[in-house]
DNA sequence: GTCAGCGTATTTGTCGACAATCAGAGCCCC
DNA sequence: GGGGCTCTGATTGTCGACAAATACGCTGAC
């Protein structure tokens, strides 16, 4: 289930948002890479309108970067916006959690801990793309849970960007948080410990950002088109 | 100076959105109001597709609701959305200001009394237009000069929802925030004081919401079409 | 008199073709 | 030999027409 894109109703378009965020994540697609029209047309089997809605969305989500007349590259999010990103998502969360402390229900937190179990499993399976996706959908499960619609709106936006510069600046170091500081996190939670559970997130995201090496820009290189085709055939139609 | 939809180059689409939210907050066209996409065409002399550009931006924003094949319609926020809004506001807010007050420089400081001076010219003449643009400018400047441009992005967002929800669930006071709030901001701003700065836009937030009648939902009625016109006629071409 | 079913009319969604724009190679002039 | 200009190829932006879907009104039966 993609936690992304649900701002088309389209499906294909979906699909297209999902798999470019995926390769952007899992490093296949560098950022500042070209993302013709006419390429990824033929590549989702699409025609060019519904590719362009895409791109806008992406665009949206700053995930990639329109110059008009120029086309879409994968964006390329300076160290002072991975700050930015990091900084905004300090402000929401902690909001986020300490007001979940006040209002989770036993199905809340049910709800989390099988969350985080699932983060284990594929975590001790090594596997990589499940591990990606449910890292950042415990961060949008606490907004969702905690009732507030558009903060999980925007904190999805905020998570999109982060995924994008974890990818851009990681070292080769683990790119997603373990699940450890998730049940941190939830343990406050449970112990309706709001001061607790704001600062187990700060601490959280700080080490996410300091995770990276954001003093040298890495001047990534664009990969291409094999990207995404190589993830098309894992799930072909 | 249109400080909403920078988000598309296209000049045409910008007037578009600009004018349509223009007529919002000013209640000419009340939530529910449809915006079938031929009308906008005329009004606006343009094409279906920029139209439909706009409205998709709009709809981003938070401003209209497209439901699919049955077009578009200003959003009607409900109790809960509102609070949502101010509630995430007052989170971003807060942290802007405190921000602000470690690296506000004197220009900053200066830049931020110029505009509320032009605030207060507005609410002394009675120019009820550029009071409501003034008003929100005046939390975007915070974010702007506070650096951090995402933030910025996201309190633009918001902003342009709680002007949806003021214009929906106003009282017949007024609809803007005076100046005096913002020069009590300010003022802690110039102090370097950031908890008062956080606890004056708390009390100003929380002045915002209050000023609404948010128990009772007062079922708003749909305008049309001649809202938009009549805007047009001010600014012919 | 009321309700179900159908047909039409209006509105949105989609597509393909054309026009505008830009990057780059090749050529000419200096 | 180097720099600037133009022409060409490729790519994006835009538009108008067609297809699909929905709402509304009408007819007819019960």
């Amino acid at each position: 289930m993609p936690w992304l894109s649900q701002s088309s109703t389209n499906e294909v378009i979906n699909r297209i948002c999902d798999k470019i965020w995926l390769a952007v994540v899992q490093r296949t697609l560098r950022p500042g890479a070209r993302l013709k029209e006419e390429e990824l047309t033929e590549i989702f089997a699409t025609t060019r309108a519904r590719v362009r809605q895409a791109l806008l969305i992406l665009e949206q989500d700053g995930l990639v970067t329109i110059t008009p007349n120029r086309g879409a590259c994968i964006a390329e999010p300076s160290v002072e916006d991975a700050h930015d990103a990091f900084s905004a998502r300090l402000a929401i969360e902690q909001r986020l959690v300490s007001r979940l402390c006040q209002t989770a229900s036993a199905e809340d937190i049910r709800l989390l801990r099988d969350h985080i179990d699932q983060e284990r499993k594929a975590h001790e399976r090594g596997d990589n793309e499940a591990m990606i996706r449910l890292s950042g959908e415990f961060h949008m499960l606490i907004a969702k849970l905690s009732g507030a619609g558009l903060l999980l709106k925007i904190l999805r936006m905020l998570t999109i960007r982060t995924s994008l510069i974890t990818a851009m600046y990681q070292t080769q170091a683990t790119q997603t948080c373990g699940p450890d500081e998730h049940d941190r996190i939830l343990a406050a939670i449970e112990a309706r410990d709001a001061q607790s559970a704001s600062h187990e997130m700060a601490h959280h995201l700080h080490h996410l950002e300091t995770a990276l090496r954001l003093s040298d820009t890495p001047i990534p290189v664009s990969g291409l088109h094999e990207a995404l085709a190589t993830n098309l055939r894992k799930r072909p139609s």
